[in-house]
DNA sequence: TTGAAAGCGCTAACAC
DNA sequence: GTGTTAGCGCTTTCAA
């Protein structure tokens, strides 16, 4: 069995209320018992048990986080980034993928809980569904939603604002000429498919565009950019645009199109969404609209620790303006 | 404060024994008194401590896991195999982000070993130095080792067969007429890098092929592929295959090659490892080595459960053999 | 400065 | 079938 600071205060021929401070440095000791202690704890190879503190102290020093799909690379993103502003206050990070499933997605949030983690960061997986998980977290634990939030659901959110997110994308396809746009997208169930789709529909009204061009809603991955391209091409007159809900689907629509010989930009322009990893790396790279991780991430953690600080702090919301980076999926820099 | 088990035997007017009997469903109570324990339990809104339950079961129904860079999209991909895997078991998986780095990732074992997790599923970040944070994992706890492993370390490995991967690679291109062949990947820190290098050299040997091509090392990423693409075009005779070491730094490759109008598959070969996502997203689709992530995570769990159940068990290293995927990056299926 | 002891919330002997 | 109680390993009053 693993050594308990039983074993060290007795090694070390001392209380174990000595050895814990020691161990801890909660309090001054006397160098010799200190040495002491140390000696026999390193002798035993003593590890503290982090389940016994939590249990004592009440807490853990653990942030919990929960991702809808960690298989979308926006997601990994994010983690990265809030793993390296959490680095250096002690903090530990678990991670947990939800699967797209709300019911796995309460039950990580009951599971993390359960734990005593400090605080939980969440992308919910739903806008209305994910509302029963995030309401069984006591009021006693922070959390901070990021990208996604839960509708009429008072706690922290920072984001990008996906509305004006997608303005940014319309208005640049227009000012390229383009008069018919397409929407392709995930369906209207996280809080980022709603908004941008919102967006979508208010700066083809602001813009005074066609409104009869298709919205196509399925899911936030590539397949469906795929399928969507098809669709587009099998009903008739392409448009000029296709506006994707995000990066992944837009990889899908330039793959399809590729394959059958459309060409992005000269017949048709292409927009993202997220500016992931491949989105510079596809072919034609991707305009899309960039959300910039690091700033999410340190708002994020910003939220949190408010939070933690007093649990009374008013519930803020931070939308963060994104910028849109232009590639040559929509003609390129000019 | 939240309500503990000691509330709700109370306002059920039971011991706390049976009150724990009826929650966890331990042992057989009374029907009138189950009811009212969880009438009580309901009340008061009653959530299992965790901790506690932990401190005193001495496991937790959990297992950790930690990957190198969960940016990396092949990881999150293994990531999810896992957590199908685990679903219907009953446990909950916490995952951990090494960021590359060996002290993080020996903070990130002492963490989840401190938790109590029942097993450790890692990937270690070098073949080498990863051996001081694994060496600090009691031996009480099952760890298997996924697709990368520590030298001279007795434990559990699941994983590809990468000296084979990497030998379909280039027998593939050969097969298709490239004499010249340049190895581009990672440097030698990784056991998969270090497999996969040696599964080159000897495949050159095996076939006769020129050695005097580059072998570019540098890392897994997109990044290093371009500049290792920049560096192949500059050092004179380009070769007639580019076998990469991953997927990411294929892409990366096949992005600078069509930036500088150099024509894949027609003047130069290229092929990947992994078949994440993006693979045959890419312009053209890529060839390269698939991993069956369903099948390492079935067998890593496997190995975990088996170890579970007998801690004494030999220690197994199950490499399975990989396939290539042919697409259009080496010329198509033919 | 140090030690004795209570107790965090829970489960599992053990007794009835 | 149910209750009493010890104790998981640790931190932290409280006394000395």
């Amino acid at each position: 069995m693993t050594a308990t600071i039983r074993d060290v205060a007795q090694r070390a021929g001392v209380s174990v209320a000595t050895a814990s401070r020691v161990l801890t440095g909660s309090r001054k000791v006397s160098p010799i018992l200190a040495e002491r202690v140390n000696e026999a704890a390193a002798a035993l190879d003593y590890r503290h048990n982090a389940v016994a503190r939590a249990l004592r102290r009440g807490h853990t020093n653990t942030v919990g986080m929960i991702v809808p799909e960690i298989g979308n690379p926006f997601f990994p993103a994010i983690v990265e980034a809030v793993e390296r502003r959490l680095q250096g206050t002690g903090r530990d990070l678990f991670l947990c993928d939800a699967q797209q499933d709300v019911a796995i997605e309460r039950h990580r949030v009951h599971a993390l809980i359960a734990r005593q983690v400090d605080g939980l960061i969440i992308v919910p997986v739903s806008a209305t569904a994910s509302r029963a998980a995030l309401a069984d977290i006591p009021g006693s634990v922070p959390v901070v939603q990021v990208d996604r939030f839960v509708e009429e659901f008072a706690a922290d959110w920072v984001g990008v604002d996906d509305e004006l997110g997608i303005g940014l994308a319309v208005e640049h396809v227009a000012s390229r000429g383009a008069h018919t746009i397409a929407f392709v997208s995930a369906a209207l169930e996280s809080s980022s498919a709603l908004q941008r789709h919102e967006g979508f529909e208010r700066a083809i009204a602001r813009l005074g565009l066609p409104s009869d061009f298709p919205r196509l809603l399925g899911t936030y991955r590539a397949e469906w950019g795929r399928a969507a391209a098809i669709e587009l091409l099998h009903s008739g007159a392409l448009p000029d645009a296709v506006v994707c809900g995000n990066d992944e689907i837009a990889v899908g629509v330039l793959g399809e199109f590729r394959r059958r010989q459309v060409h992005v930009p000269d017949r048709v322009l292409v927009t993202g969404f997220d500016d992931i990893r491949f989105a510079a790396l596809a072919d034609p790279p991707l305009t899309t609209v960039r959300q910039p991780h690091e700033q999410l991430a340190a708002e994020c953690i910003r939220l949190l620790d408010a939070r933690l600080a007093d649990p009374q702090t008013p519930v803020q919301r931070t939308a963060i303006a994104p910028t849109l980076v232009i590639r040559e999926s929509t003609g390129g820099a000019s």
